[in-house]
DNA sequence: ATTAGGG
DNA sequence: CCCTAAT
């Protein structure tokens, strides 16, 4: 890395691990993906009819992103060019893929059926309908309106897309955590997609808890897991603005299942089961927001007026685009491979500790400092890999008025927002895959203070993951549950989901007031589905976990009554 | 390290 | 969510 004005800035061993991964990536999965980019060929011939639709509703997707983006939001990403030749089909559990993968879909079928349902008028009631039989929810009845809330409940984020298709496809893919969604009609039961007439289709769709946890989700990306394939692709070929856009996910899954299927063995670094959310960040309209916004949150008086978020690209001779960044490094700008620079592990205590009782102190930080521009070349591993960061939190610990708050309080805020990865915007997008430590929004308070820290909201994925979770192992059980069911979602503690119960045993047994008609609209995000609600209901009363009252009344029902069923006393 | 409960 | 206490 060269500084501006031409020191060399060696990078930080993450750094360089990140680069490493990258390449090590080219080497090893590129051909999955370009293999997978070709095998598609064989089905979207066979369904080629289907796919029509379904191209077209993309391409309505194309053009309305390209439109709210502006010039910078294309290139202010990360992103490579994959080439698309060179593939090398010598494994032959690729050329499977190409076979075994495919998923005939009955077109006429599948498509009458679309068309059919959703021209069902829905419920009349302002709230999409979730508690249809036990825990089935059929999204083809459902109105871009409350695809629109289910999409956000489902992922925890907005979407502005008015396609019914799509949203559908997503949904259904989220809520049933697989991407195996190739169906048009979107029915999810329990947790599995429930393809009307046709099984084929869904087999492992049901995901985590069937399969073996050790073999399936169990640590795929907890590591840095280069794994955004899909998104990559989305990302190049948004920019490039043609290309069809839909198959890269259902291939990806595709080659996913296989290998998992076929011996683990074959693949180490699988994809990572994530790369749903990922596919939903790139859609999602405050990704280049984050980007934009971002010079602000650099160290205050030391943001370089031009640097920030200047993505520049270096062609290499190789061919490959490599985006870096300049980034403003303590006031300098540097440019850096665009990659991940949030820290992986958290700060070993003693020097959270040594930071904590020195704040006035400049000693620490002006080393730190040093160290990280390089100036004092020589460190410990150990110490290497932070270096970027801590020099950031130095610098803001610095100036902090000295105990200007609580203790407690600013333990809270600073310390815990660093323990947990979070770098206070120097992460502005992290396509590197493995967006786990993710960056959460620290929304500064009108007396100084950073409040709010990282709220990452649930999402009905995960509550039902959740639910399911306690189904199987039980309340109480957290850690287990945690492994079982939130292996890939690297936030949310064992007491996360814990308290996450508490609070659904709480709603569950809640009443729920007629619908205050002014403001039930978006605000409240998503209210948790009775059908949901009600296998909260069923859990608690198992484990004798009902706050006090009401125990034989409603065990086992069918599923229709709701209302009543907790209408009275509480 | 995991749980439970309070804030 | 965060923290503390008790296992």
């Amino acid at each position: 890395m060269v500084e501006g004005d031409g020191r060399l800035v060696p990078a930080t061993d993450d750094e360089l691990m990140e680069v490493e991964d990258f390449l090590e990536d080219d080497k090893t999965e590129m051909h999955d993906v370009a293999d997978s980019g070709q095998t598609v060929g064989h089905i979207s011939d066979e369904g080629a009819s289907s796919e029509k639709t379904q191209l077209e509703s993309t391409e309505g997707l194309l053009k309305l992103e390209n439109s709210e983006a502006d010039a910078g939001k294309l290139n202010a990403r990360p992103e490579e060019i994959i080439p698309s030749s060179a593939p090398i089909l010598n494994d032959n559990d690729i050329n499977q893929s190409g076979t075994t993968v495919e998923c005939p879909k009955p077109l006429e079928k599948t498509i009458e059926n679309v068309s059919s349902t959703s021209a069902i008028p829905t419920s009349s009631s302002s709230k999409p309908d979730f508690s249809k039989l036990n825990g089935e929810i059929c999204l083809d009845k459902l109105s871009i309106r409350e695809l629109h809330e289910v999409f956000k409940a489902t992922f925890g984020r907005e979407t502005t897309v008015k396609d019914k298709q799509w949203l559908k496809r997503r949904i259904a893919m989220g809520l049933t955590n697989s991407c195996d969604v190739s169906t048009t009609t979107f029915t999810i039961k329990d947790n599995k997609l429930v393809t009307k007439g046709e099984e084929e289709c869904n087999k492992n769709v049901d995901g985590s808890f069937t399969q073996d946890p050790e073999v399936g989700a169990t640590d795929v990306n907890s590591k840095g897991s280069p794994a955004s394939h899909g998104s990559q692709m989305e990302d190049h070929q948004t920019a490039s603005g043609k290309k069809l856009r839909s198959h890269s996910l259902e291939l990806d899954s595709g080659s996913e299942h296989l290998h998992i299927e076929q011996g683990a063995a074959k693949r180490i670094r699988k994809p990572t089961r994530r790369y749903i959310e990922e596919l939903s960040e790139v859609e999602s309209k405050d990704y280049s927001q984050r980007l934009i916004t971002s010079p602000k949150n650099a160290v205050p008086g030391q943001t370089s007026p031009k640097s920030s978020v200047r993505p520049v690209r270096n062609v290499p001779s190789e061919g490959r685009i490599v985006v870096t960044r300049l980034d403003s490094l303590g006031g300098s700008g540097v440019q850096v491979p665009y990659v991940s620079r949030v820290r992986r592990s958290r700060p070993r205590k003693n020097v959270m500790a040594l930071m904590k009782f020195n704040p006035s102190s400049m000693g620490m930080a002006a080393k730190l400092v040093k160290k990280a521009l390089g100036v004092h070349n020589s460190q410990t591993d150990d110490n290497k890999r932070d270096k970027v960061l801590k020099k950031r939190s130095s610098a803001e610990q610095i100036q902090q008025p000295f105990f200007s708050e609580v203790e407690k309080d600013r333990q809270r805020s600073v310390m815990g927002r660093f323990e947990r990865g979070e770098n206070l915007g120097l992460t502005q997008a992290d396509s590197s895959g493995d967006n786990s430590d993710d960056n959460v929004v620290t929304v500064p308070t009108a007396k100084g203070g950073m409040r709010r820290k990282h709220h990452r909201a649930w999402t009905l994925v995960e509550v039902m993951k959740l639910v399911e979770g306690v189904s199987k192992c039980g309340a109480g059980r957290w850690s287990e549950i945690k492994r079982l069911a939130f292996s890939s979602y690297s936030y949310r503690t064992s007491v996360d989901l814990k308290d996450k119960w508490r609070n659904l045993l709480k709603a569950s047994f809640a009443q729920t007031p007629p619908d205050d008609g002014l403001n039930s609209r978006k605000p409240t995000s998503m209210p948790i589905p009775e059908s949901i609600l009600l296998q909260v209901r069923e859990l608690a009363e198992m484990n004798a976990q009902v706050p006090t009252s009401i125990s034989s009344t409603k065990p086992i029902m069918g599923s229709r009554n709701l209302h009543e069923t907790r209408s009275g006393y509480l």
